[in-house]
DNA sequence: TTGAATGAAAA
DNA sequence: TTTTCATTCAA
């Protein structure tokens, strides 16, 4: 069956939770345990991943509902206008988001006297509900996965310059911000939707109730690395949010506030005494600098203003205005550190950071004769160098969740320190795990001074070895292989 | 939308 | 002092 079609399986109809859920453990658990793995109780369906609409509080059977929300709807139809409880009347459509599938939202909650406090906290669901997460759902989609280790990977170099162009200093994305990144355009795609509000709902669902810990972890991991490295790029980074302004309880009521607390002071009558201010991303440091700031003597950011020449040269212009580029690598880079990335396509590169910033040396190399593929991700890991060892150590066996059931000791970190996408994982036999290793070693050899990069590659290896599902690396033991039919 | 970070209020 | 809560902001 193919992915988008309407359910046809009954679902919408379905008489209670009990029952529903009766029939989800029959048909879908088949005697595993998925103890880790917080499935809703809406079970994989037929395929399509989808659910049904609710818009008056009705479950149909389902145990997590999801309240459509008009306002961030387009193209609904009139109030009241469904008329089959049934999707399988409906016209299959190869998008989830069809409007013959949902019904504008009524709010029929009851009305708590005296309790509005959390009203503006109220959860905001997608309109559709997933059935299965969208590793899975996109899985054959075309569209790539944007390339979230890449980004994590950013230069320093990079980095500085967006913050030139951009005047400020963004906040590291966070693991679920990867994961949205990553998954946008083919959440996009596959919603048939172009809104960034139904790429949020659907992508958070996903992400909350439905992928799997090895995602999770993957995208833990990268966040881990996005941070690092906007450390290391903004040592003196702090996050400052802008004071929280005040809530409108209601528009027409005579503000409790100046207007001036909700938007931009003017010069004239803006917040006389301080006590709000525009969003700022980032701030000086309280203390005083110190000669190893790098932000020391007269720098700050709001006067600098970033106004160089080319961010990416060595230009004198470019370090008068940003002096911690020269100044702070000998801080924070005394040792070069090194660490190589696997793209999932049997290839290598292996970057090296050190005070001139990072450098991609591409190593590629033929593993497995696994042939190139869509998209990236794959494995990553840090080579020992500077402070940044959580990175480079193997943490030893990661515990899987009875999701993955692996056969063969599929971490997804393994002994190397490897980091594998779940997507390119496999659990499969010792003597393709033998070509990667000596691939990966022979990538870290491909000039380098390993230094004690040396432990990152000794140790056991596990039967391991990266696959591409899109190629037909999802072998029989895959957890994925009985939602893939 | 989730999650990190912040700061104020409550315990 | 610690915990809880509301808020900002990353795309």
């Amino acid at each position: 069956m193919s992915s988008n079609q309407v359910n046809q399986s009954g679902q919408y109809g379905a008489p209670s939770d009990n029952q529903h859920e009766l029939s989800h453990i029959e048909h879908y658990n088949e005697g595993q345990a998925y103890d880790n793995f917080a499935f809703d109780n809406s079970g994989w369906g037929d395929g399509t991943g989808i659910g049904p609409y609710d818009n008056t509080n009705t479950n149909y059977g389902y145990h997590e509902v999801a309240v459509s929300t008009p306002a961030s709807r387009p193209n609904t139809g009139s109030v009241g206008s469904r008329k089959t409880r049934s999707g399988r009347t409906t016209k299959p459509t190869d998008s989830p988001m069809s409007s013959s599938r949902s019904t504008p939202a009524v709010n029929n909650s009851p009305h708590i006297a005296g309790v509005r406090k959390n009203r503006a906290k109220k959860v905001q669901e997608a309109d559709v509900i997933l059935q299965a997460p969208l590793s899975v759902l996109t899985k054959d989609s075309e569209t790539p996965l944007r390339d979230m280790e890449a980004w994590a990977n950013r230069p320093v170099e990079t980095r500085r310059a967006e913050v030139a162009k951009a005047n400020k200093i963004a906040r590291p994305m966070n693991r679920f911000m990867l994961y949205r990144s990553a998954y946008a355009e083919r959440t996009k795609k596959w919603c048939d939707q172009n809104n960034h509000q139904i790429v949020s709902k659907v992508t958070g669902q996903s992400w909350k109730k439905l992928e799997p810990k090895e995602i999770k972890d993957y995208y833990d991991r990268l966040a881990t690395i996005e941070r690092e490295n906007h450390q290391r790029a903004f040592p003196d980074y702090k996050f400052s949010p802008a004071k929280a302004m005040p809530k409108k309880k209601n528009p027409k009521r005579i503000l409790d506030y100046p207007e001036s607390a909700y938007g931009h002071f003017s010069e004239s009558e803006g917040d006389p005494d301080g006590e709000y201010r525009p969003a700022r991303q980032s701030r000086q440091p309280k203390q005083p600098p110190r000669m190893t700031n790098p932000y020391a003597d007269n720098y700050s950011y709001e006067d600098a203003k970033y106004q160089f020449a080319d961010p990416g040269s060595t230009s004198a212009p470019y370090h008068q205005a940003m002096p911690y580029a020269a100044s702070q690598a000998p801080m924070y880079h005394t040792h070069p550190y090194q660490y190589a990335v696997a793209n999932g396509h049997g290839q290598y590169a292996v970057y090296q950071h050190g005070p001139g910033g990072q450098q991609v040396h591409d190593n590629r190399m033929a593993m497995n004769g696994t042939p190139a593929s869509i998209g990236s991700s794959g494995a990553l890991v840090s080579l020992p160098g500077g402070k940044h060892h959580e990175l480079l150590q193997s943490r030893g066996p990661t515990p899987v969740s009875s999701y993955q059931q692996p056969q063969h000791g599929g971490n997804f970190m393994d002994h190397n320190g490897l980091l594998m996408h779940p997507d390119h994982t496999n659990y499969s036999l010792g003597h393709e795990l033998q070509g990667l290793d000596s691939n990966f070693q022979d990538a870290l050899n491909g000039g380098y001074d390993l230094g004690g990069g040396q432990e990152a590659v000794q140790g056991h290896v596990d039967e391991e070895f990266l696959v591409d599902p899109q190629l037909g690396g999802i072998l029989d033991n895959s957890p994925y292989q009985k939602f893939l039919e």
